[in-house]
DNA sequence: TATTGTTATACTCTATAACTATA
DNA sequence: TATAGTTATAGAGTATAACAATA
């Protein structure tokens, strides 16, 4: 008999999560390249839009990445018209950014991509496990926080 | 008002999924590194374990890494004593990998650290989302397959 | 000629360290 | 002196290409 399974490795929620983490950001990451834009990019158009970043330092901080990492994707969404740098009239060192409309534009194709990838996902899910697979990773995340706008 | 939320793209499973996999995945890679592995070694260890892979290259492949990372991963854990490499006597081309009792040691430390952080990430779930989220996790990485010995 | 494993090389990504300007 | 942003350099990690042995 085989009473204890020979590997929980692979069974464990750990790997599983890791595996599935790469497989899912590889694939956003190939379906938003043909817009210009990379997962880092994404995910600074998410944070200037929902507001919790106005600066890039602050930007960097919540990213959890350099600054000089930082400035390279604003650079990349400045040259997509996705964005706008103004010095801070207040504090000449601060660069504000703010969402353009093509920004605005592209976060929503971001937005759509992911939901299509979302869908994929959940294909061969019970309702009722999709559902909870909602409420558990922000959990887990601790994002979205619950301060909207 | 604000009837749609201004970014759903921090809400959506894809997004998540990905944050979530990478701080996982570091936190698993942080917590083995005393033992002297890094995840893929811990990759290998358990498809070693499981019989799914016999030679370097079927590894490989499975893990869908380059052949010659594999020798890396593989004279990593040698050096560990983790595992053996032998010739097949039936087509010498192939190194046949087997674990050492070390290697099953090590893979079962591996285990018990993944088993603490899934403890981690689960403590303020309630037990029905967790067990959906048992469910659901397998179905959406395609694996661990049903066979198993 | 094709395949397994190996080694050597190149490339990408990120982190670190200087530098400028503002404070 | 400290901070925001920028630039330049270096390191880690990975992929690609060339090589040796065997089939």
């Amino acid at each position: 008999m085989s009473a204890k399974p020979p590997v929980a490795l692979t069974s464990s929620l750990s790997f599983q999560l890791g595996a599935l983490g790469t497989t899912v950001a590889d694939r956003f990451a190939a379906r938003i390249a043909p817009l210009g834009l990379e997962p880092k990019h994404a995910g600074l158009l998410a944070l200037l839009a929902n507001g919790r970043a106005r600066s890039q330092a602050e930007a960097a901080a919540i990213m959890g990445v350099a600054p000089s990492l930082l400035v390279n994707f604003a650079d990349g969404l400045e040259d997509l018209n996705a964005l706008t740098r103004r010095r801070d009239p207040a504090d000449r060192r601060r660069q504000v950014l703010a969402l353009t409309e093509e920004g605005t534009r592209l976060l929503q194709a971001c937005n759509r991509i992911a939901d299509g990838i979302d869908a994929d996902l959940t294909a061969d899910l019970a309702p009722a496990d999709t559902a909870a697979l909602r409420r558990a990773l922000p959990k887990m995340t601790g994002f979205p926080e619950p301060a909207d706008d």
